[in-house]
DNA sequence: TTGACTTACTTAACATCGTTATCTAAAATG
DNA sequence: CATTTTAGATAACGATGTTAAGTAAGTCAA
């Protein structure tokens, strides 16, 4: 019946009207100045309403960022294209950083709170693996790629979790320390760029080995181990 | 007059207990967890009564923060007695993380949540720079050793603010990742331990030269370079 | 000793929060 | 047309941090 689609069409778009006036809120000011009575004001609506479409203020929450997620998802697809995978690695690293810093209240709920129990939904588990939905999975995907050409620096252990952690480890407290002391004026803090950049080339020198190392085509072990 | 002393000191007496409750609170449960009505019920006053000691409860968990940290710059003062800079900075971020896996409430309010804006105090003007007191200048001053002993791998932007920042963002970020990710069971998280290990030699290899190639007491350069 | 002032503390209340129970009215369904 | 499901509203509960106003005791000068 028609009708019955026009009030599933309705509400649906009460329910991302509800996203959108959440978004504005949570953006602007952070988890704890979103209330859900200030979402009912600005949607008209009485704070109850919200109930009807989210079980609870923190699902609500996550289900935005989970869709503004999408965008950071976008730029790692894009990075499929960069073939030397440490130097995607750092263009993660870049592309994630970058997120952060655009992002800051999305990243603290994200990637600074601890979830609360429903962690592990059907969704998750239905994209676990797939490295074009899961960030990490993308990161441990390339990394693989650089063990598998034998980039890692003698001495580091290939595993790959150990190393792709290690990764998201340096850039995550870069954009760690760029939120909760960015503002702080007791220390000496230059920009997150730089501070970027520097972190990526201590990984990359740090984990992996030079490009022009392993990829001199002249040198004699390569002549000997090239098969192609 | 007696008296008045005696009233000082049973008014210091009510602070530090005041402090206590909430430290057992804050640890268990976190900031969240922590109310001045439920400090108020273990200490048998009224919860108004917490006013005249504190400002607020953001100042409240502050102060007990502050007192908390003696151990950590306890931890980082031992470590004055090791010698090689390089090392002093490896055991610096092992006892960074360490805190931060021992006191996960403390470090969360410490280094994740911004600060309202009383940031600069007094206290905090003072300790400024005291390598003993304030956390950050003592990294910070190791590193300047570690520069003037031209430690630093050639390439690497001798910038102490900057270099000490890497290293506190790696161990910051392997903290971070473990306590909000911790106890995820989508991801494979290796022991907490393990993970700074990597970090540790991530940021030695990548940012310092090896102690070996420095310190090596035969080589033609040192033997060039030597005047002692 | 007395009277004014100060300090420590309590009671009551305000504004806000997330959330639930209960109700109403409208739509879908048989 | 009668029944059931649904969307949404009203009112309320219990909790939070914090403030205003009151009280009782201590300090101190005259």
């Amino acid at each position: 019946m028609g009708s019955n689609d026009r009030r599933q069409r309705e509400k649906l778009e009460l329910r991302t009207k509800i996203l959108d006036a959440a978004r504005l809120l949570f953006a602007a000011k952070g988890y704890e100045a979103v209330s859900m009575r200030r979402i009912a004001e600005a949607i008209e609506y009485s704070p109850t309403a919200i109930y009807v479409y989210f079980a609870d203020k923190d699902t609500l929450v996550r289900e935005l960022c989970h869709e503004d997620f999408g965008a950071l998802a976008g730029v790692f697809r894009e990075l499929t294209a960069v073939k030397d995978p440490v130097e995607r690695i750092r263009r993660i690293g870049q592309a994630y950083v970058e997120f952060g810093a655009k992002y800051p209240n999305h990243y603290r709920l994200m990637f600074m709170t601890p979830k609360p129990f429903h962690d592990i939904e059907e969704k998750d588990l239905a994209t676990r693996g797939q490295p074009d939905e899961d960030a990490y999975a993308f990161l441990r995907a390339t990394v693989v790629e650089a063990i598998a050409q034998g980039r890692l620096r003698p001495g580091v252990k290939p595993n790959a979790d150990l190393v792709a952690q290690t990764c998201w480890a340096g850039v995550h407290g870069v954009v760690g320390i760029e939120l909760t002391h960015g503002k702080d004026k007791w220390i000496d803090l230059g920009s997150v760029e730089e501070r970027t950049r520097v972190m990526l080339n201590t990984c990359s020198h740090g984990l992996f080995t030079e490009t022009n190392q392993a990829r001199k085509p002249k040198s004699a072990a390569e002549r000997k181990a090239g098969k192609r």
